[in-house]
DNA sequence: CGCCTGACGAAAC
DNA sequence: GGTTTCGCCAGGC
């Protein structure tokens, strides 16, 4: 199907939680990459892995990605990495990553700062005071959609 | 080393 | 139901 996944595996919980992805999803392929030795290349791979099937005009939470890689408590960190998404190929489309109330929280961190907002207005999403409207039913959810 | 700061979020007040 | 606390963990200092 859409999505083939392609992993740098190295730390045992991210394998493990890659190798669940895979079994529950059977069109999903498990692919060795060279291990860069480092854990947060491999989370953070993950996580650009999972933005990148986003579909344009919707958006996710970064809770959401977290918990659809079984690490439902390190938002913070799929925040970390969107910090480092730009100048990432292929592509990580960082501005449909909203926080769980369907706030820009990461709008500062574009140049300038009202990119973000654009970039989701051009894909027709509304913004309405740093907040996406009708954010309940744009919300794409990895782990439901992907089957994850 | 320790301490602090977060594109987060849930639980506890 | 808003605010604070806390778990989380990479990086900067």
């Amino acid at each position: 199907m859409h999505n083939v996944f392609a992993f740098i595996l190295h730390n045992q919980d991210i394998r493990i939680n890659v190798i669940a992805m895979a079994t529950k999803r059977k069109t999903a392929q498990l692919k060795s990459v060279k291990p860069s030795g480092k854990r947060e290349d491999n989370f953070f791979e993950l996580v650009y892995e999972v933005a990148r099937q986003i579909p344009k005009g919707r958006v996710t939470s970064y809770g959401a990605i977290a918990a659809c890689l079984g690490a439902k408590s390190s938002a913070r960190m799929v925040g970390w990495a969107m910090n480092g998404a730009h100048n990432i190929k292929p592509r990580v489309p960082a501005h449909r990553v909203v926080n769980r109330n369907g706030m820009l929280s990461g709008k500062h961190h574009f140049t300038p700062p009202d990119n973000m907002e654009k970039l989701l207005r051009q894909e027709g999403i509304r913004v309405k005071n740093d907040q996406v409207v009708e954010f309940d039913t744009l919300f794409w959810d990895p782990g439901t959609e992907l089957g994850f």
